[in-house]
DNA sequence: CGGGATCCCCCTTGATACTG
DNA sequence: CAGTATCAAGGGGGATCCCG
């Protein structure tokens, strides 16, 4: 295991190898996933167990029942949630994280991990940024 | 240091405490950069050095310059980025990253490796999802 | 309960032209 | 070189209604 700098230094000496910036790169398109508005908080919201599906509405409110089905329905055809119904009535379906889901919790936790290390010097860079201005 | 499982329970309880979904929360914040669809690519192009605009967009030419001009401003707002104008003729600005830029390249070159190594199950995944319907 | 279908707004992005 | 200003388009996403 190396220190942090070896570590960015790695990172940063891939991206130049792979960075093929011609046509769309496949790491964009997972991007776009990370970056959409829902997908990240229903995954973290199924982190804890499975959930059917207006128990996630209720955890996560302010998402539109269109937007909750939508963003399932890509996150199932990542292979990221799978999608169990039971054949009770009222029907019962029930999301849950895959392995390939799951394994997505560390790297992106470490991301919180710095979003919420680095908040206070971002908001602070922002108020004396936005007061010049 | 704990192990990966280790880590994911660590994570997942780090939100559950920390999930107040009332109002935007500061991680969304965040992701939305991370999401946005310039940013992360200029941070990267950063990473090897300092840069100036029309060397910026030379290496990256997808990009409008609206957009770097925009993406710019914002990663600079953010602290992640800093300007450097040399009062020459003709001007010529260097951008380059900050410490704080610096620090974000670990954890989002996690998220890259991350995407690399699951790419080939997220195709196979939506390949035969894509077939069924 | 767990969705699908539709309408519509608005915000992001791109293209183009101009400037110090 | 390093931007700014303006206009037009596209689609992401919300609201609403409906269905099995």
């Amino acid at each position: 295991m190396q220190n942090a700098t070896g570590l960015a230094e790695t990172y940063i000496e891939r991206w130049s190898a792979a960075a093929d910036l011609s046509g769309p790169c496949p790491v964009r398109d997972v991007l776009d996933k990370i970056g959409d508005k829902w997908s990240m908080l229903l995954v973290m919201t199924l982190a804890c167990g499975p959930k059917r599906f207006n128990e996630l509405h209720r955890e996560v409110p302010d998402i539109s029942q269109k937007m909750l089905t939508q963003t399932l329905r890509d996150l199932q055809r990542d292979g990221l949630v799978s999608r169990h119904v039971f054949d009770t009535k009222p029907p019962s379906v029930e999301y849950r994280l895959t392995d390939l889901g799951h394994s997505l919790i560390v790297p992106f936790g470490q991301l919180i991990e710095w979003a919420n290390q680095s908040m206070p010097s971002i908001a602070k860079s922002r108020v004396s940024f936005d007061k010049v201005a």
